[in-house]
DNA sequence: GACCAGGCCGAGC
DNA sequence: GCTCGGCATGGT
């Protein structure tokens, strides 16, 4: 099928950091969202996918291809650093991901390397993932019920170390119903981030890359060390801003698609 | 061998 | 309230 998307660029998005399953064939990129394999490819006028529904929504609303970027980035504060970061990157989105599996990936990302996370996220799909219809060898995430009933060895042996106890612990949660995931989205910002830092592992950075990559709140902006040596040099040169003056500060000065521009 | 990587947690001020 | 060490694992 062809999904027509304006400005959009499909190779930076999917490898932005902030999904961890695609991967790079053949002038191609694969990967799986919600259960279904899926092989896209950008043209011109949008991007061409392989896969085996004959349903789109719930690819267009994945990959956000309806959303006019031109319309977001034209939110930003005028600003040279943040006009410079837009020229970079122009056509790159935020995506729509499934909430358990963005949780639980971002779970596994602290104080690990992209490439650390998606081997780890790899290992934890093609063990305990189930097969899905594919051409190539495919796994869908596994759910948080099958998580939680692993012991915390099975997990250590996907490499994730001392995040192994907090994934089970959030799978225990979220499988139990202590935390209903479908609910967050009609919440206000503010009571989704509460929510999410009762799980094991999770705290304001990865909350908020929850709360931006499953959930769409766009004033969700998280900090990690390289936003914030970047905010400190661009924005605090030469001064040492408290932690609180600088969430104040990314809340108020990008605007209502804050968590757009700290992705460019 | 030392140091660091898309943090969080708990203890000690 | 804030600061700081510890936490696995793998790569420079």
């Amino acid at each position: 099928m062809f999904l027509p998307a304006r400005e959009y660029a499909l190779g930076e998005t999917l490898r932005s950091g902030q999904a961890f399953r695609w991967r790079a064939r053949e002038g191609a990129w694969e990967g799986v969202v919600r259960g279904r394999w899926v092989r896209l490819k950008q043209e011109t006028e949008g991007i061409r996918a392989w896969t085996a529904s004959r349903e789109r929504d719930w690819l267009e609303d994945y990959l956000q291809t309806r959303v006019e970027i031109e319309r977001v980035t034209a939110t930003f504060p005028q600003d040279p650093h943040l006009a410079g970061a837009v020229a970079a990157c122009s056509g790159l989105r935020l995506l729509r991901q499934e909430p358990w599996e963005c949780l639980a990936s971002f779970i596994l990302s602290s104080t690990k390397q992209i490439v650390q996370i998606q081997q780890i996220v790899g290992l934890v799909c093609e063990r305990f993932g189930d097969r899905v219809p594919a051409p190539v060898a495919a796994y869908s995430f596994p759910s948080a019920e099958r998580i939680a009933g692993l012991a915390e060895s099975d997990l250590r042996d996907c490499k994730m170390g001392f995040r192994a106890p907090y994934l089970k612990a959030t799978a225990e949660m979220v499988a139990a119903g202590e935390i209903d995931l479908e609910s967050l989205s009609n919440m206000y910002v503010e009571q989704a981030r509460a929510q999410l830092i009762k799980c094991a592992g999770v705290g304001r950075k990865i909350a908020d890359c929850v709360l931006l990559f499953a959930y769409g709140f766009q004033q969700a902006f998280p900090v990690d060390v390289w936003i914030l040596r970047a905010l400190c040099q661009l924005y605090f040169p030469r001064r040492r801003p408290s932690a609180k003056r600088l969430l104040r500060f990314t809340q108020t000065y990008f605007g209502p698609n804050a968590g757009y521009a700290q992705q460019y």
